[in-house]
DNA sequence: AGGGGTTAGGAAAGGGGCTTTATAAAGTCA
DNA sequence: TGACTTTATAAAGCCCCTTTCCTAACCCCT
């Protein structure tokens, strides 16, 4: 709420690495147009993301008959950050490096019984210590682990107040991972984490306002308006998945009727599905993953069952989130996770459509509805990236140790 | 998008007079408290007011035992600002001194056959010219007057986009009123003006995040994020009444089915009382204010048709308000507009009950509901609050020929 | 009436941030 | 080699906020 000209420092910090890691290697001067910065303002970001080991400079550039421009690049090798993706089954997680390059990876499953705080722990500890030898890293150098949980999470206290998979209330995660992991741990939901994700590294880049709507087994929404992340009074908001759609109309698992999630869970998927050909061959009761993947394969071999599915969802799924552009009027409403992948492009052409009959005609205009560009998990992504705001934000604090500001880097060893 | 120091200056000069215009006289010492400023900005920000004329030094209060402080208060006569609330059949104007008081209003209605623009913007034109003459103030004084036009608007350019009741498609109103209004003019639509209102004035007053919902002949909802006011992309957030609460349902004047306001509207309303008991001497044809006036009035009696019809529309109401809980997750929610102040808290409290049974439960402990403190037109009072923002935006502006902050005010003559 | 004690408020210094301007560095081209 | 161009850093300046110090103004007590 209180803002200071310290947080403007951080965004621009935020901004200009962001242009470093997507243009890699690049210029100050490119920087400085990039970011609408001075170039003053720029090398001396520059200059502490050196110091921090973040870039490195590499070489030289040709400029129009003049100095040659220092170029710097990700120092890919400078630190690692671990992203945790615990879901209702499984619990994901990546290691990347400062490009955000996956180095490793592993997955534990969770077991419908295993699903006490201390075993999911237990599973988080296995996998962080696993990617870790995998990628054989010396400890020193993960600069922290974002952590993504279902439900609504107090990120300050790292307490996750309600997992509705589990049925947890008020859980001291965080308290219980730090007993097992050394490094600086970062909480937060998945929402919010594939959000950030887009934010950085995604269609949300650069833009002011964007809606990143998660289509999984859950669905919700990651809101990012002004440039940052919306979290609401109590970090929960963005909840778009229990949104009324149909008033009194399908029972939701959360209780009530009518939730978006209802008609486009994944879940929700199938029961449309199942509602409308019982016995098609695309139905693998039980199972989310196959049936999704099933469907997408009906899709391209343009399967009437697979493209009436897709259709009869689409209905749901375009009201849900022409709500969502009425609202926000943002610039891009990006589709991400794993239902949005697997059935990609030929859910997106039906979703613009949908949107356009529902949305006003003006915001909709300004906005684009795109597939999320991440080739990888979002989820481990964004909950890494917030580890790496979180290794950015403590650049400028008192602690920092820092205190006279070296700049010892070798100077033009050409 | 592009933050700069400025800007925290003016959000903190916007902060210290909000804080003087509420408690009035007050203390540098109680705004610096309030505000969590230091006595020294807080001294600076109240010099500059000072210099404005918009405040004045009026006094000293005994402090406990040393020093008296000084007492600064809004200087009522320190200036004029006029809002003007163009809705679809009337034109309603208030002329406001610094404190926010009305000190004269002017009505003009739109007859339906007179909706084009220029003839809209005559009218304008007289009831401005009216009040001015009414409170009897010279037009130096008047420091700006705000402009609130249903539908989408682009406030930079002074254009209004689409009106959707008269079917207006890019009229460039602001060029239209420069001919006629010598004042400063600002645009924007009513959404935005009660949303700024209860920012500045109203139940969101220190709030960071609060949803205002307005319910009048159409509905939407502005939108408080971040402490300021949240626009999208192309100035058009908040459009909720043609959300969708149940698809496929009733037609909307929109053209859609199934919008919040085609439930929750003035006329969604007296459908809701001719579906439910056609025969009901509430029920005045073709005149929503008398329909709406006697609803309320039977609330009040507790008749059980009056009831039954907010019970109903309640079902409506409370979905689609659950449906911003969770998806803003805000500290407040404000009821706002004519309907609401009609049927008051026999409403409200309906509405709460309603609310917590869609809304998830976290976020849902997390907001509260109330009806506008607002005790006149909020619309005006916001539109009117365009012109003082703008009127304190161009303080710190380099072509404020202030080269020399003056500070000549006699200083302590007691 | 004249000192302490206490509180208010201003002025100055300081720190963080960004930009503009000057200067040094490193090339190109004639 | 010298003039020109372009880049990068350093210096200076401005804005904004806070902290610190000092004076002003009042109380109370002697």
């Amino acid at each position: 709420m209180k803002r200071t000209s310290r947080d403007i420092r951080t965004a621009n910090r935020y901004e200009v690495l962001r242009q470093i890691i997507a243009a890699s290697p690049t210029s100050r001067q490119e920087l400085a147009a990039a970011t609408g910065l001075s170039l003053a303002t720029v090398a001396t970001l520059v200059g502490e993301l050196l110091d921090l080991q973040m870039i490195t400079e590499v070489g030289f550039e040709d400029s129009a008959g003049g100095r040659p421009r220092g170029l710097v690049a990700v120092n890919a090798s400078g630190g690692a950050l671990i992203g945790v993706d615990i879901a209702e089954t499984y619990v994901h997680v990546e290691l990347f490096d400062l490009g955000l390059n996956v180095l490793a990876r592993a997955e534990e499953d969770v077991r419908p019984g295993e699903s006490l705080p201390e075993q999911v722990v237990s599973h988080v500890a296995a996998v962080v210590g696993s990617v870790v030898a995998q990628a054989g890293i010396e400890g020193a150098r993960v600069l922290g682990v974002g952590v993504s949980v279902p439900g609504q999470v107090d990120r300050a206290s790292g307490v996750s107040e309600y997992a509705p998979n589990w049925d947890w209330h008020d859980v001291p995660l965080l308290d219980l991972l730090t007993e097992h992991i050394a490094y600086p741990l970062y909480l937060d939901n998945p929402l919010r984490a594939s959000a950030v994700a887009e934010l950085w590294f995604g269609a949300a880049r650069g833009r002011g306002d964007a809606v990143v709507v998660n289509l999984g087994t859950g669905v919700g929404a990651g809101l990012v308006l002004g440039g940052g992340l919306h979290r609401g009074v109590s970090n929960s908001a963005g909840e778009w998945g229990h949104t009324t759609i149909v008033l009194d109309g399908r029972l939701c698992r959360c209780g009530k009727h009518g939730c978006v999630e209802a008609y486009v869970g994944a879940s929700g998927i199938m029961l449309n599905l199942r509602e409308s050909s019982p016995d098609s061959a695309l139905l693998h009761p039980e199972d989310q993953t196959a049936t999704i993947a099933a469907l997408a394969e009906g899709l391209r071999r343009r399967d009437p069952v697979a493209l009436e599915v897709v259709r009869d969802t689409v209905r749901y799924l375009g009201a849900g989130i022409a709500d969502l552009v009425n609202l926000f009027n943002p610039e891009v409403v990006v589709l991400s996770s794993w239902v949005a992948a697997a059935l990609g492009e030929p859910l997106v052409t039906e979703v613009r459509e949908a949107v356009a009959r529902h949305a006003l005609p003006r915001p909709m205009a300004a906005t684009e509805i795109v597939l999320s560009p991440i080739p990888t998990d979002p989820v481990c992504l964004g909950a890494a990236t917030f580890a790496l705001e979180g290794a950015l934000q403590s650049v400028g604090q008192k602690n920092g140790k820092r205190t006279t500001p070296t700049r010892s880097r070798a100077h033009h060893a050409r």
